[in-house]
DNA sequence: GCCAACGTTGGC
DNA sequence: GCCAACGTTGGC
């Protein structure tokens, strides 16, 4: 059965846009170092779809969707020394990190905004509007995606 | 820029 | 195992 996520990322370091212009619109998903935000990472599988969220945006929102295209493997950038997300503990034989694939599916014409979000009853509950929540990789249930889903398309008509 | 919430580290 | 100190995330 298909998993749904949430993937954020801040627009200023990589945004929807960068990754519909990326080779194959298509990106690893590198620089996830938190132990339950990486879990999930391992969760997902090929197939699996994901809300694109910018952070740190004004307003800060869901701004389009990705698929899964590749299952976890190692984050090889926590071994490279000259990356921003090295981590001295990593080793190749023990990988603490792991990233996926992802690819671009589309950008919703009008992003929906974490306010917005927060205005929808249905959606009491949902990982992102937790009060202090910060998993920069979380799931997300199917009648949540389908309520966002829905939003997604009658904002934009 | 501020700060609340959260995660990690390390001394004890 | 506790917890203070510190670092990070991310909304505002």
């Amino acid at each position: 059965m298909k998993q749904y996520w949430l993937l954020k990322s801040e627009p200023q370091t990589f945004s929807i846009d960068d990754l519909a212009q990326s080779l194959h619109q298509t990106t690893c998903w590198e620089g996830v170092r938190n132990y339950q935000a990486r879990n999930f990472l391992r969760t997902m599988k090929l197939g699996d779809h994901a809300f694109f969220y910018h952070s740190n945006d004004d307003p800060p929102g869901i701004v389009g969707l990705v698929e899964i295209v590749k299952d976890s493997y190692a984050d090889h950038y926590a071994l490279d020394p000259k990356s921003r997300y090295y981590d001295s503990k990593s080793t190749p034989t023990l990988s603490r990190w792991s990233m996926v694939d992802v690819q671009y599916i589309q950008k919703f014409s009008i992003p929906l905004s974490l306010g917005t979000l927060r205005d929808v009853g249905e959606l009491e509950g949902m990982e992102l509007l937790r009060k202090g929540s910060r998993l920069s990789v979380q799931p997300v249930r199917p009648h949540e995606w389908k309520i966002i889903m829905r939003l997604a398309k009658t904002s934009s008509r």
